[in-house]
RNA sequence: GCGGAAGUAGCUCAAUUGGUAGAGCGAUAGCCUUCCAAGCUAUAGGUUGCGAGUUCGAGACUCGUCUUCCGCUCCA
């Protein structure tokens, strides 16, 4: 795998020192894992945000979004399948450092074992599992001489709860409270709305809802920049489909959402799908778009086909239907009738697609011409997500260049954002553009007051061009739709 | 979470065997007015990550702690 750390390592200073991306709380010596986003990194999410969620919903007709709550009722999770698959007990094996889930460790021990022999143990495995008692869990595994299959060893550390779900208390009276979780995806505030706005949009299969939002996991490893935050946001997509046509749209929503990626300018090359050996609980299919960092190929999106794993658990939890009545008329003739959607989940870390952003237009040049060394930072951003889209530059700060700069400033951050700035030579404020990936800078100069031309500088290309005053607000707008 | 390295101004780094913390860049204000960084002047910015200990004296030595980086596992 190539892997360029000097360039993730440069990536990430020019994201503190330009402010996009500092570490949170820095003046308290940081906390793990948890990232905000500064003045030009809170840009440039929003903006990508903003492009997925038009994207899927303004260009699908069939997608609506919502905003579901982070607090969820706690039986969601349980029905979701996380109160069981992400709080097991483990145990680490010294020699190897190798981590595994109690319960596995046992049941592969089992395997090797005559049948009686193996469900004594078991039995005795689930009866500790359920008392939580893991002072005899690890008692089982030594003396079950349960070994470590990669050091062959029996030195094991003590059993411990990893509950990747955060906690919190609901209510103020502390011996009222009742626990809940703060969500650890986005998708069941989708899925316990499904009726709710399928019925209220009249919405008819298939059909899609979508959601940005913070979800949040409490890493056992956190390391990779904003690439694995115990805070993060995503932007998912349930799509709500016929059962036994599921194949189909798992296929049509691979090639839909790269296109998406390929819309952001980043070449083919640089993505790969991956397929799913392993499947998690909920799924038939899955796959992964990964794209090409710095550190390696790593996943951005997941695209899941999800069957109807989650209502249906929904269903039995909560005991309400969550059926869909399909009136479409099947080959015999007849309404489909009910039944339970199967769903096509598209998944997207926001963050990690900031990430990948960022990778594809970071870019250190050299300039250097004879006998003179030059070099300069940039950012490459497509227009339409770079944090500031003009910046409005007066050659020199007087015979009243401010004053039409001024105007045109005013004439232009309403539809778009500007940056001012008179200090400094024009060629450092461009390089100054640069490094926070601003596409277009224009500058007045003393011809402007003759002619009313301003120079248009492009950032990738540094050509410069006349064109007329007037014509600046329609050419950023046209490069940023 | 475990093992190894590091932490000095916003950034990059200095500081003799333990003896008054400095430079360049950047930033800010002003000068100069010049279409691609590094012209001139001035200014600000530090309890050396934090806390304890040894010492007459600690940026340096010891311990603890926090954070980051490099190796081992899961995920969006």
């Amino acid at each position: 795998m190539a892997t360029d750390s000097n360039k993730f390592q440069a990536i990430i200073s020019h994201c503190k020192e330009y402010g996009f991306i500092f570490q949170s709380s820095e003046i308290y010596d940081g906390l793990s894992a948890v990232y905000d986003y500064g003045q030009n990194g809170s840009e440039l999410k929003k903006n990508i945000r903003d492009y997925w969620w038009k994207s899927m919903t303004q260009m699908h007709e069939n997608i609506v979004g919502i905003d579901a709550a982070i607090f969820m009722h706690p039986t969601t999770w349980k029905a979701s399948g996380h109160v069981d698959n992400f709080s097991d007990p483990m145990i680490d094996n010294k020699d190897s450092q190798k981590r595994y889930r109690v319960d596995h460790l046992i049941e592969a021990h089992v395997e090797t074992l005559p049948k009686e022999e193996g469900d004594k143990l078991l039995a005795k495995m689930d009866q500790l599992l359920a008392k939580e008692d893991f002072g005899g869990l690890k008692q089982l595994i030594e003396d079950s001489k349960i070994k470590c299959t990669v050091s062959g060893t029996s030195n094991w550390t003590d059993v411990r709860q990893f509950n990747l779900m955060f906690s919190t208390q609901l209510g103020s009276v502390s011996e009222e409270a009742s626990e809940i979780y703060l969500r650890p995806e986005t998708a069941q505030g989708i899925f316990v709305n499904f009726l709710n706005v399928q019925k209220t949009g009249r919405l008819r299969i298939p059909f899609g809802i979508a959601q940005v939002g913070k979800a949040f996991r409490n890493e056992i490893v956190a390391r990779q920049f904003i690439f694995r935050m115990r805070e993060f946001e995503q932007m998912e997509m349930q799509f709500f489909i016929r059962p036994g046509t599921q194949k189909e749209w798992y296929e049509y929503w691979k090639a839909e959402r790269m296109k998406w990626h390929l819309s952001l300018g980043i070449p083919a090359e640089r993505y790969r799908f991956h397929d799913h050996v392993k499947l998690a609980h909920y799924a038939d299919a899955a796959c992964d778009i990964e794209y090409d960092f710095p550190i390696g190929f790593k996943e951005v999106e997941g695209i899941h086909s999800r069957t109807d794993f989650d209502l249906r658990n929904h269903q039995e939890y909560s005991k309400k239907k969550m059926q869909y009545f399909d009136n479409d008329l099947d080959e015999s003739g007849k309404p489909y009738g009910n039944y339970i959607p199967y769903v096509i989940e598209t998944s997207i870390g926001l963050d990690r697609t900031v990430m990948m952003v960022l990778s594809q237009a970071f870019e250190e040049e050299d300039l250097s011409t004879e006998g003179k060394p030059d070099s300069r930072v940039i950012l490459k951003f497509p227009p339409r997500i770079a944090p500031v889209k003009l910046a409005i530059l007066p050659l020199v700060k007087k015979d009243g260049l401010p004053e039409i700069a001024r105007e045109l400033m005013n004439e232009c951050k309403t539809a778009f954002r500007c940056f001012y700035e008179e200090k400094d030579a024009i060629g450092k404020r461009y390089r100054r553009q640069d490094a926070i990936g601003t596409p277009f800078c224009v500058t007045i100069d003393h011809q402007t007051k003759e002619d009313g031309t301003v120079t248009i500088r492009y950032r990738d290309s540094m050509k410069q061009e006349r064109i007329s005053l007037k014509a600046v607000k329609e050419l950023v707008d046209k490069a940023i739709l």
